[in-house]
Order: C-alpha cells, then sequence, then structure tokens
DNA sequence: CATGGGATTGACT
DNA sequence: GTCAATCCCATGC
C-alpha cells in the first residue's frame, strides 16, 4: 500500500460528522443504535440509548447553563461525560444545534473488538455483561470525565456508521431507565431485543 | 460554606 | 427484593 493509500485510510477511521447530531435529538437517538463507539483499542456496537433534552426536568439541562451543563449546551458531535453516584463516567453525545442543551446516553453494547481489554477493566465476566449498562461501557473501554467535552468524530472517543455486516433489528421504544422526573416519556432505543441490552424490554 | 441528590452497579437478604 | 459506595455540583444560607 502507499503511503498516500495508507494516510487516505487512517483519516477515513473516523466517526459520524456533525451534521449527524445537528437534528432533533431523539431522531439522534434512535439513529445511534447500530453505530460503533471505539477508544483505545475497544469497540462496541451501539444496542441501547435514551434522549434528553433541556425541555424536560430529567434532563441536566433542564436547569440552564451552569458550568457542568455547558458541555450539554455546546456544538453537536461532542461528547458530554459526567460522573454519576459518585462512581461511574456515563457518556453521552450531544445533539441538537449549540444553545440547545440535548444528548444522547450511550447505554449499552455489543462488544465487537478488544474484549479481552475489556475483561482486564471489567474482570472476568461473560461477555453479555461487559458493556450492559451505561457505567459498565466507560469501564470497558476506558472512558472518563476527561472525554468530557472531546470531539467525538476525531476522537480520542470515536463514534462511526454501523458496521459492515451488521444486521440491523428493529428499534425498540420504552421508557428511560433510572430516572425520576419526566418518567412516562418513552425516549429509550434499543437493538430488537438484543441479549447486550442493560435491561430486556419490559414484555408488553 | 453546608447540604442533598443522583441518567448506577454489585453485593446481599 | 434492599442497600451502600462515593463525589460532583446545584442550591441555599
Amino acid at each position: 500500500m502507499s503511503v498516500g493509500a495508507a494516510s487516505r485510510q487512517a483519516a477515513a477511521v473516523r466517526g459520524l460528522p456533525t451534521n449527524f447530531y445537528n437534528r432533533p435529538v431523539l431522531e439522534v437517538a434512535r439513529a445511534l443504535v447500530g453505530c460503533v463507539v471505539t477508544h483505545d483499542g475497544c469497540a462496541g456496537v451501539i444496542v441501547e440509548t435514551e434522549a434528553y433534552h433541556d425541555s424536560e426536568p430529567a434532563c441536566h439541562a433542564f436547569v440552564g447553563l451552569t458550568p457542568r451543563t455547558r458541555t450539554l449546551f455546546g456544538p453537536p458531535g461532542i461528547a458530554y461525560v459526567y460522573r454519576s453516584y459518585g462512581i461511574h463516567a456515563l457518556l453521552n453525545a450531544v445533539a441538537e444545534r449549540e444553545g440547545v442543551g440535548a444528548a444522547v446516553l450511550i447505554r449499552a453494547l455489543e462488544p465487537l473488538e478488544g474484549i479481552e481489554r475489556m475483561r482486564e477493566r471489567r474482570g472476568l465476566q461473560p461477555i453479555e455483561r461487559l458493556c450492559s449498562g451505561p457505567g459498565k461501557l466507560t469501564q470497558a473501554l476506558g472512558i472518563s470525565l476527561e472525554h468530557n467535552d472531546s470531539n467525538l468524530a476525531t476522537g480520542p472517543v470515536v463514534i462511526s456508521g454501523q458496521p459492515a455486516g451488521w444486521r440491523a433489528m428493529p428499534v425498540t421504544v420504552t421508557r428511560r431507565i433510572g430516572i425520576t422526573k419526566a418518567i412516562e416519556l418513552p425516549w429509550r432505543f434499543c437493538a430488537g431485543d438484543s441479549r447486550f441490552l442493560s435491561r430486556r424490554a419490559a414484555s408488553a
């Protein structure tokens, strides 16, 4: 391979463009199911997301612009990473135009690459449990608070399109998990009844 | 400056 | 099913 081809290929390993995120957060949350998160040699397919928007009280941005929510109100396509319960880092993709506080919480991945590295970070686990929760997947991929405000197209944390050969499942829509406000909104999106979800879809 | 509340997880009854 | 760990930050005095 020529040097030019190699550099073009390297340049091609990059995430979804800003435009992908610059639209209603519900659309982004649904479209991210099946996309790939990559960091530090590990990658997984997104199988579960939730949307958050400053118009509803479950969203951190509901309180307006503060030091904490500055990232949420920033431009689309950057990572919002925050500490949850003093312990876990949770990864979100900021959506909608700058000035709107909206983001998609990445809640579960189907491990794709670097599975042994994930097990080093998570402890020996069946593969279904390596990334089956928002705090688990950041631990498995080595994503931490220092990645807050980083660019998801250029990395180090990268979100890219659906992998070749990925068989898209119908997206299941349910209510969001683990919140106490606006619990009625059906803003959680899952890849069918994937066995890599944080929780299996409740039976109707 | 003190307080209270989590977009969770894992261990335990 | 219950519950504690643990810390950032929004809020109120």
